[in-house]
DNA sequence: AGCGCTATTTGATCGTTATCAATTGAACTC
DNA sequence: GAGTTCAATTGATAACGATCAAATAGCGCT
């Protein structure tokens, strides 16, 4: 509907749809609609069924599970990046609630009308399965953070792979709020806290939402980054996409989401 | 090469490859072959380049993440189960390490072949493209088990989910040893005893890998299984895939291997 | 500026989990 | 059947993380 032309070319630049021909484009973004969100938004909830696969295109959304009570964040996105896949190229019920953590526009595209495409068009299918191959490879190295580090050790790579991809400035930006990013590394709020403030020792200091990493070699002793962990994307230049960064992790964007901040 | 038709057969139940043609199915079994494996053989470690599509035709097979000295579990597979797919997908380094449990009979698939037959045929590409949804909805509802459940509750869980696949029997059997459990689990070897220890005021008696739910209610009151974090899969009466199961779960075998237990 | 709301920090305490040490148990060898 | 080996259990202790309570800081609003 209301979309500018400059939307569908992001679109369009995502991995996911980069090698495909217009007609295919066309397809699959037929029927698509642009929609603007107030921040807080709860865009999808677990179990509901799935119907479109989400593009965020502005603003910030959060993916989080819960249990009994508790709610856990699952992935923070920034645009550009899609949502959800997994559950519309399956036609199943949403494993994870999503909302708006900002005010956010949000590009919809039938679910059915991506399958169809899919079947239609091996090498769009491909690109599909090699975006679900980065997001798969996203949360083996989610889980293998959650099991294999304590707290601190979470934290200090977070901060190592923020530096990364804000292109080695410092002070870095926290992207969002301490308590969603606690919330994403898996410890409370206040131990958040502690965490930055036993990481003083090693040269970190924070003002805000402005984190400097003093010494930076010192922390990364302690953090001990590891490729097969920490993906340590260089600094978006355009659209990047979770299989493009596995891809590049590998030898030689981002799309659904960085599952590990 | 020296493989029986029978186990073809088995490949072809899959549901990833279930619907091809024949035509395609021997494209991408083209110059696979069978290998044996004693227990404790290490298939594939972390970090080294992937150029086959692992299945799983007997035996057992863990699928392991590591970091600074320490390792985890990631999954634990039982025939009939492919693995390592995603990696095969990206032609990318493998995130975990494969190792043998008992000794194991693996059909080896080419990678190149795969990739090049996807290109090619997009109803095995979207086979591929549900096989991986599957497998991310695992790894998602791994990452949920983890983070909001302690440890007890997550052995409850697996007990729970392990009565249903096993038929309702009583007692169940454990799968593996319980050191590998407690790894899958995230906690130690002592602190398993514990748990288990614990869930004997819930009717829980150990013998040995028998393990008897005396009273499943009161287990699950303890347990609160949740569809959208247990994939409470009917016991398996053929292959089985991950897309398979989580398509089950939502309305109305395995494959990448069943990483909650 | 002053106010009210929320996020964050800090302190104290409690429960959970890991670790070390030692014992028990079971399977296998000789 | 005694001895070896490794898995599993049990106990003691320490590290870690969650929770509750209270104080502080930051922010938008009037």
């Amino acid at each position: 509907m209301t979309m500018r032309a400059s939307d569908l070319d992001r679109v369009k630049a995502l991995p996911l749809f980069s090698r495909v021909s217009p007609e295919v484009f066309r397809d699959v973004t037929a029927g698509a609609f642009l929609q603007r969100f107030p921040a807080g938004t709860t865009l999808l909830m677990e179990g509901d069924p799935v119907d479109f696969l989400y593009v965020l295109l502005d603003g910030a959304v959060e993916l989080q599970g819960s249990w009994k009570e508790k709610e856990t964040t699952l992935a923070l996105l920034r645009p550009v990046s899609t949502f959800i896949l997994a559950a519309v190229v399956l036609d199943a019920d949403a494993l994870m609630s999503a909302r708006t953590l900002e005010r956010s526009e949000i590009l919809m595209l039938s679910g059915e009308a991506l399958r169809r495409t899919m079947k239609q068009d091996a090498d769009f299918s491909f690109a599909v399965a090699q975006e679900l191959s980065g997001c798969y490879r996203g949360l083996v190295r989610a889980v293998k953070n959650q099991k294999l580090r304590g707290g601190v050790e979470r934290l200090a790579n977070y901060l190592i792979t923020q530096r990364v991809r804000q292109g080695m400035r410092d002070p870095i930006i926290l992207p969002h709020e301490k308590r969603v990013l606690a919330s994403l590394l898996g410890m409370s709020p206040e131990n958040l806290s502690r965490a930055f403030a036993s990481l003083s020792s090693y040269g970190v200091a924070v003002h805000g939402a402005e984190v400097s990493l003093g010494r930076p070699e010192a922390l990364e002793r302690l953090a001990r980054p590891h490729p097969l962990i920490d993906n340590h994307m260089p600094p978006p230049t355009g659209a990047v996409g979770k299989a493009e960064s596995e891809r590049w992790a590998t030898q030689r964007g981002r799309t659904c989401g960085s599952v590990l901040g």
